[in-house]
DNA sequence: AAAAAAAGAGAGCACTGCTCTTGCTTTGGA
DNA sequence: TCCAAAGCAAGAGCAGTGCTCTCTTTTTTT
């Protein structure tokens, strides 16, 4: 579950080439990032202060400012971390799911979501809930963020491949956006995929949403088994179920 | 699409019978309100200020607290308007959709629910969003919260009614939490459609907010086409499509 | 060894939510 | 009609925030 999240983030790798003070510099930036997140995964994103982060580790407020220039600098880099975490989480479930059915690997990856989601609820609502208003995402988290993305493309690409795939039918206003989206996105697959793909993608994040929230307090009271089902049925919406194996290409059903 | 929302919300009605104290305290009460959800859409919630809406209303600070004991009581009067502004135009979009078909007025609803998101981000984003950590929602944010989920129901029971309904196989893992779901919410409806309505709803939310917050950037660009095509996909997964008009009771699919 | 770059410390500005005390005005009962 | 009670506005003040300056110290580079 938290594969990358916890320690010195950054920091680990090879800085012994480094002189005294820039080793000192990428471990004060990991020490703030880290207590950062502490706080963050203790209170929110709202609540996150600066100056309790500095007052915490013990220096004044203003020497933080020589390592992120302003408060949403550092929740940027938070939220990178936070992306790169989920991500990493859906891969290993991936990974974990190896040889399973289509449709399995596809839950698999969607209750890995739905686990990180449950166990770092502010850094998900950091990524996934309202963005702080006034702050726009830099370019730098958009790599990050597609990591769950790719791992889903990838399922339905190997289904593909594999085992075929049911292909729902488009109508018409659509196929002109299908057909961009598909080449954007997904070169190989067919733009009734891709669209399925991304209303699936954000329809999981949906369902997590909303048990995260709250909103289904008094609603669905067994989670687990529900979110479940609600899965596999995204994978039944993408058209990866049960297609004969021997038919690489079926024709769309209806 | 500004139903209810604007002006001097609960004061409109009749105050003729109060005294002139009591009248004062519900216009000033409202245009507190009134400015605050003037900040709410212009600047989102976070930068609410108490002391900015009084300092607009040409008093100060700590009169406010005459009207509302706290930041928080304010946010979540604000929160019942929204959602019952976003209620009242899932109504009103469902009884313009009178007479057509279950799946065109499931459509309908989904997409004032879209509409009055784009139109009111911030207010979406204070109800749908990740709520302020440190806030829950009191007891009587929940009944104007359900509204847009009854109109849903309302759909569907119609549909039952009037044209059947497909019934998605459900796994025994959820069958008991399927059957006290339906039990709680809709009683004349099967387990199964409880269950897809739920996700469906919810996954309503996930299409909506992506949407919103930005994660469609670059990903979706026809916006308007794709929602209804996934709009139709959701009324598709709780059964709501092309069941023969003279048979009341169809045996589920499959 | 001298110059330059980086980092920490502290004061200060403008802002926030909220509380408390002090007066003024409207209200309802004797 | 008078008067106490309640409601309301104002102001000062507290503790906290992000952020910007200046000044000093430390480290690196030339």
């Amino acid at each position: 579950m938290s594969t990358s999240q916890g320690s010195t983030s950054s920091a680990g790798s090879g800085n012994a080439s480094l002189g005294a003070r820039a080793r000192a510099r990428v471990e004060v930036t990991a020490a703030i990032k880290d207590e950062a997140r502490r706080q963050l995964a203790a209170e929110g994103a709202v609540k996150l202060s600066l100056r309790a982060v500095a007052r915490e580790l013990g220096m004044v407020s203003s020497a933080l400012y020589r390592y992120f220039p302003s408060r949403d600098d550092l929740l940027t880099a938070l939220i990178i971390d936070a992306y790169d975490s989920l991500g990493e989480s859906a891969e290993a479930a991936l990974a974990r799911a190896d040889g399973a059915a289509p449709a399995e690997r596809w839950i698999a990856v969607c209750e890995a979501v739905r686990a990180w989601a449950l166990g770092h609820p502010h850094e998900y609502a950091l990524i996934y809930g309202s963005p702080v208003p006034g702050y726009t995402a830099p370019e730098e988290t958009i790599p990050p963020a597609a990591r769950v993305g790719l791992v889903l493309i990838g399922i339905v690409r190997d289904a593909l491949r594999d085992h075929g795939l049911a292909r729902p039918p488009l109508p018409a206003a659509l196929r002109p956006e299908a057909e961009r989206m598909a080449a954007d996105l997904t070169p190989d697959l067919p733009p009734e995929t891709a669209v399925a793909l991304v209303a699936a993608w954000a329809q999981l994040y949906g369902l997590v949403g909303f048990e995260l929230f709250g909103q289904f307090h008094r609603v669905v009271e067994d989670r687990g088994p529900f979110f479940r089902h609600a899965a596999g049925q995204l994978a039944h919406g993408v058209g990866l179920v049960y297609a004969p194996p021997q038919d690489p290409t079926p024709r769309p059903p209806d």
